[in-house]
Order: structure tokens, then C-alpha cells, then sequence
DNA sequence: CATGAATGAGTCTTCATTCAT
DNA sequence: GATGAATGAAGACTCATTCAT
């Protein structure tokens, strides 16, 4: 579908320097934010390099001194979002291993949404992104990331072993993006993310003790 | 974000003409049929009027006869997508009025899985579509009316009462749409759908179960 | 400027059938009917042979059988009106022969004025179309049959010869034009309609006076 | 006939950017040139934003730089054009306050009429501009602009007073645009240009007088 | 003859990216 | 390093005109 190769890709989307000098760095951060913004303020149908120099207060040829083309802003943004959520979930199911199931589903929930609630105008726009070219790269090592830590962490439980761990992680995962990105699609406010957050615990508690044995 | 109103978008995305000859009707089908083709073999980012007229055989302007605008040749494929779902869904739920839960999540979950998956790679393909402008309203549309007919289902079970009838409604839904996605997004097979459709059906019983009261 | 030789030019503006039918005629004068509509009503900008043959209740196809092109709609309405102007204007110079200098511009001046704001809204719209491809040629055709009607009015004055015939004449139907083409493009109400008669009159009466010797 | 208010289209109208760098300038204004030259060399039938850009010896992209659209290009042209010919009027329409009728026609005539014989070329080809879309507003204003100089000055008249102040001004407006358009519409010459300038001073100087009372 | 579907050249306009200053 | 002017390929859309039915 694409003529680059996965590391092609990888390698074009990189930031073009690892910034030694403070200056530098204060620019790339500016030019990150500024994506941010634009994306958030305008939306990916308006999102351009131009608007993205001019919020940054930089030029657009400091902007591809950074960053070496359009589609590397956006990732570096969609990635270092994903990452976060990878981490929050990482932790989380790490700090799970060996507890109940019922606990476990709590606790990873509550971090999912509570990390995808942190900036909902950021998460929401962001699922723009991912459908662009070579998001969907970025999401699926998300997604891949997140399965494996879940999985970890189930296979751990202390009460109860789940049937066929591959799905139920999987599913498990869905159970928390689905809603997540519902929420963020209609109406994000204060009232529904608690409720939100209740029901997707209640969901995932009920579909682990549902597919899984007792030990 | 957008100057235009509501009703101003529906008319613009509209077919233009209601074809009176036969040729018109044979040209508008293989318009809309290399719409998705060209969505679903080149992706959204490929995606322009050119190609799709080329791909229909006819010249750009036979293709504006009958679509207003780009946008309206993807509204269109995403409306009809999205109708046949929630079709799919009303009549099952209308069909399940006064079953008990169980039931209702087993025949819903299924006929939900099943419409999606009837051409999963135009399903995947319009993931893309619904973040593009406009498409949002579509879905918006299509969720309001599922959330309905799920409620009004769910309202009428003959076992149970659910609390919290919006919420639980919603989270259905959800619980339905983002294991969907997310096959969809990953690797679709015969086996993965079969064993995802187990699933969902899993999930969405022991949600429904988990917060309902029995009457 | 142009690549066709000024017949060339004529003869495809030229409407394509003398029709003897009835019904022929009948759809020709439908056509033309709708030319002006459209002019008037959607202005130069909007003017398209479709929306022509829409309002015509024909089809392009037939449109295209009564007129050889778009310009040739628009020479039509455009000659049509000049000539009858020109014709006004060659009556009434040719029924003042040998009257009074102050007769004779009072009664051109009339003629001329009464014949444009015939039907305001046509004769402001046709400004556009006089500026269009090919309107200038018919627009020259007018004035030099004006300018040769009026002069040998004028030099058959009774009571005066004017000096330098040529440019006096053209200062006369320009002292015409000016006025009438100002009232038309600012506002269009009797009250002022009449003033103005009033005042080229005036403006026409005294040129006359000051540029011409008594007999 | 057109949905945009009044200042949209000016704001939608203004050059784009105040350029900075001495490049700019110069790209502008060769932008500007290649405008004024393509409108009177091919003629507003055959202006397009391509040949602009070609004969300014720039790319389309520069061009959109710093004129917002095709209008704007041709806004600029006819606005400063227009402006050129107000300022003239209302500098000796001011100069002239307190004079007698005569002196007033003659200087006025004479200043506009060499206002628009500066670049005939130029002013012949801006009528299809002022027909176009939006050029009526650029016309309208600076008709409004000359109207108000010519009727201040008129009621300082040192030696008649004016009857239907209004009227009378915008006659001696039309007085003078009738004729130069039809000068610069037919053939324009040394010696016609002339006699023209005469022609229109006698023509307003015995329309004045005869519209007067003297004090 | 009438119809209206089909054509495609021609225009406007945007925006990612480069590179001279 | 920074700037922002310049580029031009690409894409949406229109409309005069033709021609099969």
C-alpha cells in the first residue's frame, strides 16, 4: 500500500535532530505545542505546516529544520500521546501482577481513562490523526504494547485464570478504548467521564470473571 | 468550525439528480461502486475525483452530474454503510422487545458483528471516512439512532430492569463498536471474527447482567 | 485580437434556422426569453446555457439547435435591444429633419431616453453582456448608425448649422449614454427617471445651442 | 446576488501581505504589471491567474502569496485606477471652491478627462472589470467620492447658484464619463482626445449655466 | 427533431517543501 | 542557523458543446 518500508517510515518520521543546545530544544517544544494546538483549534482537515510555524512563532523553514516533514509533526504528537497511555497502562498492569482479577480490572481501567481523560480535546482530535498516513502504525504498537501488558497481568491473577488469554486481552482492551472514544465523540463532561469510568470498570470486571476459571 | 448549517450540509451532500434514463442509473451505481473501490484499495489519502472517475470508466464531469462534491460521493458510501447497520440493529432490537436480557444481548451483538463484517474491508475503509469533515454528523446520526432502539429494547426486558438506562444503553453500544474496530483494524479473519463475535456477545451479557436488577 | 475575421465572426452569431414552423418559432422565442431572464435575474456571472434551456422548458440539445453557441444567445438579446434603440433614435431624427436645434434635442433626447428605461432591469443587464466577447462590434454597429442619424438631423437644422458635425453628434449621443448609463447602474425610480429626461434635455439643448452658429 | 456582506468582500478583496523583504515588493508589483498587461493585451475574456503569473515571471503560488484570489487582482488594478481619478477630481473640484460656474467646468472637464487619458489602454480595459463581480462596488464608491467633491464645489460657485444641486452633480458627472467612454471605446487619438477635452468643456459649461440662477 | 448524458479542457486555489539571502 | 519568498504539482470543480438514443 505504501512504497516505504516500515523502517523508512520510521526513519522519516523522526525528528530531524536530538538537540544539544537549550535554544533548540525550546524550539522543538514550541513547534510540538503549536501542532497541538492547531490540530485541537482547526482540526486535521485545516491542519498545515504554515499555521503550525506561524502558532510556533517560527518560520517554516526553522519548522523543517526540526522536523523533516508534515506527516513527522502529527506523529511525533500521536506518538508521544500513545506512549504516555502505553506507559500509564504498563505501570499499572505491572503493579497488578498477582491480584485479583476484580482488582486488576478496576485498576487498569481507571488508569486508561484517566490517561485518555487528561486532555480530552487532545485525545479526541488526535483520532484524526491515527487515520493518516502511517497513524495506524503508531496506534497498532500501541495497541500491541497495551495487549501485552494486559495479557501479562491476567495471565498473573491471582484468583482466577482466564480462557483463551489472547482474545480476552484483546477484548479487554477494546472494552476500554470503545467507550473511551464514544465519550470523547459526543459530550465529554465532567458528570459523564465519572460515570464513564464507573461502567467500564464494571464492564471489564464483569466480561473477566465471565471468561474466566477459578483456580 | 464549520460556517455552513446543518441543513445546508445534508442538502449539499445530497445525489444530484434522481437519474431518469437508464444510462444515468448504470453511470451513478459505477460511481458509487469506484468510490469504494478506490477508498478501500488506495485509502482516504489517495483518495480524489480523478481517480474515482477514472476507476468508473466515466469522464470528471459525468461524476459531478451526479455527486455536488467530493464530499458527497463519501457521505454517500458512509451513509449507506451506516444505515444498513442501523437498520440491522433497529429491527433486532425491535424484534427482541420483551426478551430477556441474555437474549437481547446475544441477538443484538451477533446482528451488529454480522453487519459490519459483511465487507469488512469497506467497514475499515470508512473508519477514515467518518474523521474526515462531515462525517462525524453521519455517525453521530447512526449512534443516536442505535442508542434508541437499544434503549427501547432494553427498557422492555422481560427479566431485568437496567439502571441507569441512558449510560447502560451507550456502553452496549460501545462495547459492541470498539471490539469491531479494532478487528477490523488489526487482522480480520474467518476465525478472529467467529471468535470475536463469542466475545462481544460475552461482554455485552455480562455487562448487562452486571447492572441490572431483576424485576 | 481576435483569431475570426469580423464576418467569421457574424456569420456564429447568426441564429441557425430561419424557422418556418410554428413551433420552431415558438422555441426559439422561448429561449430568447429565457437568455434575458437569466441575464436579469442571475447576471452575467451565473449566465450558463443550462440554466438557459432549464428556463426555456427546452433542453440543451434543442437550445443548441436555434443557436450555435453561448455568444450567439447573448448577440441576440443584445442586437435585439440596440437595434431597437438605433431604430427609435433613426425615427426620430429622420421626423425632426429641418426643425428648430432645441426640437430636435429635445425629441432625441426623449426618444432615446424612453427607449432605454423601456425595460431598465434589460438594458442594465445587457451592459455586461456590450463588455463580454463580440459585444462590442454590435455596440459599434449601434453607434455609428446613431451617430449618422443624428448628424444628418443636426445638419438639417433649421435654425442652426453646428460646427465640426462629426464630434458634435458623437458629444450629443455621448451626453445621451453617460446620463442614462449613470441613472441605470444607481437606482432605478420614476421620480429620477423623470429628472433625468429633464435634464438631458437640458444638458442636450444647451451643447447644441453653444456649438452651433445661426443661420 | 451575493451572500457576502459589504466588508467580507473587501476584507476577501485586500492584497495579502505587507511584504518585508525588498523581493517581495518587487514580486508584487511585477504581479500588479503583469495584471494591468494581461487585462489589456488579451482582454478580461482571456485573463486568467495563470497567464498573470507567467507573464510577472512568477509561479501561480507567489501570486496567492499576495493577492487572495483572482478578484483581488483585478480589485487592485480598478480601485487604484478609480482612486487615481477621484483624488484628481477632488483636488481641483477643492481648488476651484468660490469660482465662477465657467472656471469650475472647464477645470474639472479638463482634469478628469486627462486623469482618464493618462493610460487610455488601461482605462479602456478596466469598463469589463467594473462589469465583473464586485467591480460595480469600486465604481459605485468612487462615483459617490466625485459626486460629493463636484456638489461642494458647484454650491461655492462665486457666481450662480445651482438648482437641484443633486441632480445637476451627477449630470456633470455623467457629462464628462459618457463621452470619455465613448472616446476610448471607439479609437483614441492625439487629436480626437483633444477636441474631446473641448467638447466636454463647452458641454458642461452650457449645461451648468443653463441649470443655474446666477446670484 | 428532441433529449439529456457524457465529455474534458480549462480555471482557480492550496500547501508541502526548498533554498537564496 | 533562521527566514520567508518562491515553487509547482495536485486537486476540486465548471460549463460549453457534442452525440447516441
Amino acid at each position: 500500500m505504501n512504497s516505504l518500508s516500515m523502517s523508512a517510515i520510521a526513519a522519516e518520521l523522526k525528528p530531524r535532530k536530538s538537540p544539544v543546545q537549550a535554544r533548540s530544544l525550546a524550539t522543538m517544544d514550541a513547534i510540538y505545542e503549536a501542532t497541538i494546538q492547531v490540530l485541537v483549534a482547526e482540526g486535521m482537515a485545516r491542519f498545515n505546516t504554515t499555521r503550525v510555524a506561524e502558532r510556533a512563532g517560527v518560520s517554516v523553514g526553522s519548522l523543517y529544520q526540526y522536523y523533516p516533514n508534515k506527516r513527522s509533526l502529527l506523529a511525533a504528537v500521536l506518538e508521544r500521546h500513545l506512549l504516555h497511555v502505553v506507559e500509564v497502562v504498563e505501570k499499572v498492569c505491572a503493579a497488578q501482577r498477582g491480584m485479583p482479577l476484580a482488582d486488576m480490572a478496576r485498576a487498569v481501567s481507571i488508569a486508561f481513562v484517566d490517561a485518555k481523560m487528561e486532555r480530552p480535546d487532545v485525545s479526541k482530535a488526535l483520532y484524526a490523526v491515527a487515520e493518516e498516513h502511517g497513524g495506524a502504525v503508531f496506534v497498532g504498537r500501541a495497541r500491541t504494547r497495551m495487549h501485552k501488558a494486559i495479557s501479562a497481568a491476567l495471565a498473573s491473577a491471582s484468583d482466577a485464570r482466564p480462557n483463551d488469554l489472547e482474545t480476552v486481552s484483546s477484548m479487554f482492551l477494546s472494552a476500554m478504548t470503545g467507550p473511551v472514544r464514544n465519550l470523547l465523540e459526543t459530550d465529554v463532561s465532567r458528570a459523564r467521564i465519572a460515570r464513564l469510568r464507573e461502567h467500564i470498570v464494571v464492564l471489564t470486571c464483569a466480561y473477566l470473571t465471565a471468561t474466566s476459571l477459578a483456580r
